[in-house]
DNA sequence: CCCGACTGTGAACGCTGTGTGAACTGGGCC
DNA sequence: GGCCCAGTTCACACAGCGTTCACAGTCGGG
């Protein structure tokens, strides 16, 4: 098994005795950035001491990702109402300090809920374009194309919701990370860039929804 | 708002007391089957003085739907595990006593993560007038129509409620987001635009109300 | 350390949608 | 029928939006 991902690092000694005891293996990161690497079936996220960097963690950790680790957040119970509006950004919270066994009850129950059980997409495809999540690489009409990373988070985010309109803010906040609401610019030059790469014929695909946002593709469904 | 949904009936007095301090509205059932007729945004199964029969309640709610709603279980810390092997009954839990507040942000988080906000595609449809609110898209008689952004917002307004008259100052408000009286010839121009695109067969579609305001066409009850 | 690639941001520009004033038409009342 | 008011329509100015470019800063590799 994967072990499960631990923030911050060092991780709380409490967490570590949890975690050792019932025999689950972890690993404890720093930032996002160290966990980019790597595979885990679930994170705890000890945001009791640094509730705003534990928050940041937590949303960092959501980012972009079409299959996200269950997300496990610890917190004083004087900072419940923080969680408010923060609800995306975790699956389930534990109040500390907490009994150990409530501590393991949750853990086991998020691992019993692991969505990658239900295995990831590894590709995705909309017509001729192919998104190779494994290798990173991408293709469409059989040719390869050449994005960097930021584009082809975006193209893949896009492209897992065809038809679906997505406002800039969201954009930012799911491909990019974070809030900030003067960097809109940011989205529209990452698309103008991604036209340019599709090349004139598949430039259509990704569509600007005036006053809204950008959308990729139809619907499925529709 | 929905309900939510408490069991057993009559529920626990602690339960009762966060619910209505936070204005959560809710219901109480004895069973199941008194539970199946009725929609709800999540559950509240009181396993804590009954874990076995609390425990077939979540399972019994879990069963049938496509949809289930979340369900939250309150249990005894000495019953945690017996959590094993119920992980797909529930989820989220809370030991007992909890602290209100605890109670709150649980339930809270769940009615955030409702699936059915998450998955249930977002249509306004009336007669042959379809609106997806999550491509922008809307289409009569299986026609595109290509409509601005105000547009498509005063549209979906409208057809939202149908029957239903509108003055142009709630239109304002509501659609435009400001108060403005002396700007009424705006929503003229915006319903004038609207027919037009409409079609000459569908234009009638959004009445005049003579001194009052729009309505968009007929009550679905009425 | 240097260089190249990537990224984000400010500015300029063109286009589109919007709101408003004015003219016209229709409905209701006397 | 005439008058007045409410609603419809038109045309236009301009604000706002999206596209694009260029550049500065950062990061990683050689």
């Amino acid at each position: 098994m994967d072990p499960i991902l631990l923030w911050p690092d060092p991780p709380p000694p409490d967490l570590v005795r949890v975690l050792d005891l019932a025999g689950l293996p972890w690993t404890a990161v720093a930032s996002e950035a160290d966990a980019r690497d790597l595979t885990y079936p679930a994170a705890v996220v000890a945001a009791d001491d640094q509730p705003e960097a534990g928050f940041a963690m937590a949303r960092a950790l959501r980012r972009g990702d079409l299959m996200p680790a269950p997300v496990l957040l610890l917190v004083r119970g004087t900072a419940l109402a923080d969680l408010d509006g923060r609800h995306e950004h975790f699956d389930d919270f534990c109040v500390t300090p907490a009994h150990p066994a409530e501590l393991e009850a949750r853990i086991r129950h998020l691992l019993a809920s692991d969505p990658s059980l239900e295995h990831a997409p590894e590709v995705v495809q909309y017509d001729t374009l192919v998104l190779n999540l494994e290798t990173y690489q991408a293709s469409i009409d059989g040719q390869p194309l050449d994005l960097t990373y930021m584009e082809y988070e975006l193209l893949k985010f896009l492209a897992a919701s065809p038809g679906r309109v997505f406002t800039r803010e969201i954009l930012l906040s799911r491909v990019w990370g974070y809030e900030y609401y003067g960097g809109a610019r940011t989205v529209d030059v990452h698309v103008r860039r991604l036209r340019a790469k599709l090349g004139e014929v598949h430039a259509g695909l990704i569509q600007t929804v005036r006053s809204v946002g950008y959308r990729f593709g139809e619907a499925r469904w529709g």
